[in-house]
DNA sequence: CAAGAGATCATCT
DNA sequence: GATGATCTCTTGA
């Protein structure tokens, strides 16, 4: 019986493969809500559920860095899916991304809350709040509780350092609204890209 | 509570 | 030299 339950875990357990962000953006923006996302870090492990993500569609989006064109800062977003795009901004925060698409189409998921599931002890250290809803519950918070910083930028996300989860919980229920602080996009600001977990107190305020 | 400012730096003009 | 895929704190009603 401990082997038969062991299995059902291995199995409803399952790493995302590179196939899975090689899918159109949107579909993984929304597919990614309910997924873990597992930094193995040498403090510990940290493990998060994602409950909020927003889809960067390419160079035709106004409101996605490689609008800007194929510089050193995007060029992360250029290559193959499945590797993270972490870039400082503000002066102060991270931004986790995961690149999506095929190579040399430069679009990604910006992840932008999750709701602390393992070493959330080291969470609050890293950010130095008690508040389990104020520790991931935006991207900068979250790229500061999991201590994920540009040293990061280009991982291989099908690696064994920084990875995402399906533990068979499907897609939750979510609201889809504009993405938050690019008003500068002109038609693209209004575009409902940011996914949401509907009435959950861990993704970001507003 | 809502609104505003300040912090601070990599990147691009 | 300006700005940004943010967050926190302070102010004032």
């Amino acid at each position: 019986m401990i082997v038969v339950s062991r299995l059902i875990r291995l199995t409803s357990c399952v790493k995302l493969p590179r196939s899975f962000y090689e899918q159109s953006t949107v579909d993984v923006a929304k597919q990614l809500l309910g997924k873990f996302l597992v930094h193995r870090h040498a403090q510990g492990t940290l493990i998060g559920r994602i409950v909020e993500t927003e889809a960067y569609l390419g160079p035709h989006d106004l409101a996605c860095h490689a609008a800007k064109g194929r510089t050193t800062r995007t060029e992360v977003m250029f290559g193959a899916a499945g590797h993270a795009y972490v870039y400082f901004i503000y002066g102060f925060y991270n931004m986790l991304n995961l690149v999506t698409e095929a190579k040399d189409f430069p679009a990604a998921v910006l992840v932008r809350a999750l709701e602390p599931v393992r070493g959330i002890k080291q969470m609050k250290r890293n950010r130095d709040t008690e508040l389990v809803s104020n520790l991931a519950s935006g991207p900068g918070k979250l790229c500061q509780a999991f201590a994920i910083d540009r040293a990061l930028n280009g991982q291989d996300v099908c690696g064994q350092i920084l990875y995402l989860e399906d533990r068979g919980e499907p897609t939750p229920k979510f609201d889809a609204t504009p993405r938050i602080g690019v008003d500068y996009a002109g038609k693209w600001k209004d575009r409902p890209l940011r996914f949401a977990v509907r009435n959950c107190k861990f993704v970001s305020k507003r």
